[in-house]
DNA sequence: ATTTAGTTACTGACAGCACAGTAAGTTACC
DNA sequence: GGTAACTTACTGTGCTGTCAGTAACTAAAT
C-alpha cells in the first residue's frame, strides 16, 4: 500500500524537521482554518514546497491529526513532573492556562477554529476532538469529586454538568476573546467563570431563575 | 459598473425564492462550514444551477453576511412582541431557547462553525459576529442590572465578565454537543451554568480555589 | 389591447485559478 | 548502494466568478 516510512530509520535531523513542519501547520491552520489553509503555505514557511510535506505527513488530513496530536504531547510536556493536577490544583491550573493563553493568541486561534470546524461532515480532526472532550470532562469530574471529599461532601449529580460548563466556558470565551480582544478579558473572565460554577457544586443554591423552566 | 439591480423592482415571487436560497445556504455551511460548503450544493438543493445564485447575491462573501442577517430576521421574528426579555426573564428565555435548541442541531452547528470560523483571516463573517457577541453582551449585562435593582443591591463589577461567560457556556457547550450528542446534556447543562453565573453575581461569596491565582 | 422597450431571473459554457496528490528524477547521507 | 529527503513537473479536480444568451415578466406608448 502507501505506507511507505514505517518502522525504517528515519535521518536524526528528519525529527526536528517535521516538528517543524508541524509547528508551521498548526499556525497555518489556526488562522486561516483547516479547509481554507493550503500546503503550499505550510511549505514555504519551512522553505519547503508542498510535496515536501506531502512525503512527511502522506495526505493533509493525516497532518492535521497529526498538528494535534503534536500539541498535546508538546502542551504535556509543559506540565512539570508530567502529572495531572487533582482537585483545587486542576482548577488552579485551568486558570492559570487562560492566563497563559492570553499570551498566545495563535495557539488559542487554532484551537477554537479547529475545534469547531471538527464537527463539519468528514473532518478529519472530529475523533481527536471528541475523545479529547471525553477525556478532559472526565479529568475535571474527579477534580469535583476529590474536592467533595476533602470536604467531606457527598458528590452531588451536577458534576458531570459542571465539568461540561467549565471547559465549556473557558471555549466559549476564547472565540469572543479572539473576535474583541479590547472588550473580553479573557483570563479573568475564565477565573470567575470557574469560580462560580465550583461553587455552585461544592454549595448549591436556589436557582435565582424559578422553577425549572424547560 | 455591477451594479445592476440597485432600486428597482424584484418581482414577487423572488423575495420568497431568495429565502430559499438563504436557508439553504445556511444548512449547507452549517453542516460543511463556509470555506468547504460549495454553492453548487447549495444551487441543486433550490434546483437552480450556482449562477442562479451568484445572480441575486453577487458573490459568495455576500451570501454569507446576508444569510447572518437573514437568520438574526427570522429569530427576531420568532420572539412573541418584539421584546427584548428583561430582567430575570432574558435568562428564562437563554435557557428556553437552549432546550429549543436540542431540536434543531442544524441550526446550532450552522452557529457554532460559523462563529469559529470568522475569526480566520478575511473571514467575511467576521463583521457580523463581532457585533453580534457586543450586542449580546450588553442585553445580558442589562438583565443583570435590572436583577439586582430588583433585590436593591448595588450592580457588581462582575457584571460584564458575567455576561461573556453565559454566552460563552452557551457557545461551548454547543459545540461539546455536536460532537457527542449521547453523553452532553445541551439544555440541562446550560441550565445548570446559568444559575451559577447568575447566583455568583447577584451573592457573591469567597472563592473556592484560594486567592486569585495568576 | 397590442406592440415596444426594458428588466429580471435565470441557464450553459467556460475561463482560470487554487489545491491535493503523484510520479520520476536528484542529491546526500549512512 | 540503498534509502531517506527532498524537487520539479505534471495531473486532475473543484470551485468561484464571468459572460452571452433566453424566456418570462412589467411598464409605458400607441
Amino acid at each position: 500500500m502507501t505506507t511507505a516510512r514505517r518502522a525504517s530509520n528515519p535521518r536524526p535531523a528528519t525529527l526536528e524537521r517535521r516538528r517543524e513542519i508541524l509547528r508551521a501547520a498548526l499556525e497555518i491552520f489556526g488562522s486561516k482554518g483547516y479547509n481554507n489553509g493550503p500546503l503550499v503555505e505550510i511549505a514555504e514557511q519551512v522553505d519547503m514546497t508542498h510535496a515536501g510535506i506531502l512525503h512527511h505527513f502522506g495526505s493533509k488530513d493525516r497532518l492535521l491529526v497529526e498538528v494535534l496530536r503534536y500539541r498535546d504531547e508538546a502542551d504535556v510536556e509543559g506540565i512539570e513532573g508530567q502529572h495531572i493536577p487533582d482537585g483545587t490544583e486542576l482548577f488552579r491550573h485551568l486558570v492559570r492556562t487562560a492566563f497563559a493563553n492570553e499570551e498566545r493568541p495563535g495557539i488559542v486561534q487554532a484551537y477554537a477554529v479547529l475545534s469547531a470546524e471538527s464537527v463539519t461532515d468528514g473532518n478529519p480532526g472530529r475523533e481527536y476532538f471528541e475523545q479529547r472532550y471525553t477525556q478532559l470532562r472526565s479529568e475535571v469530574a474527579q477534580a469535583f469529586r476529590v474536592m467533595c471529599e476533602e470536604r467531606g461532601i457527598d458528590a452531588p449529580a451536577t458534576i458531570d454538568r459542571a465539568s461540561a460548563s467549565v471547559l465549556a466556558v473557558m471555549d466559549g470565551l476564547q472565540v469572543q476573546w479572539l473576535l474583541d480582544r479590547g472588550n473580553v478579558e479573557l483570563a479573568e473572565t475564565s477565573a470567575f467563570a470557574i469560580e462560580a460554577i465550583v461553587t455552585a457544586v461544592l454549595d448549591p443554591r436556589p436557582s435565582p431563575l424559578g422553577p425549572d423552566a424547560p
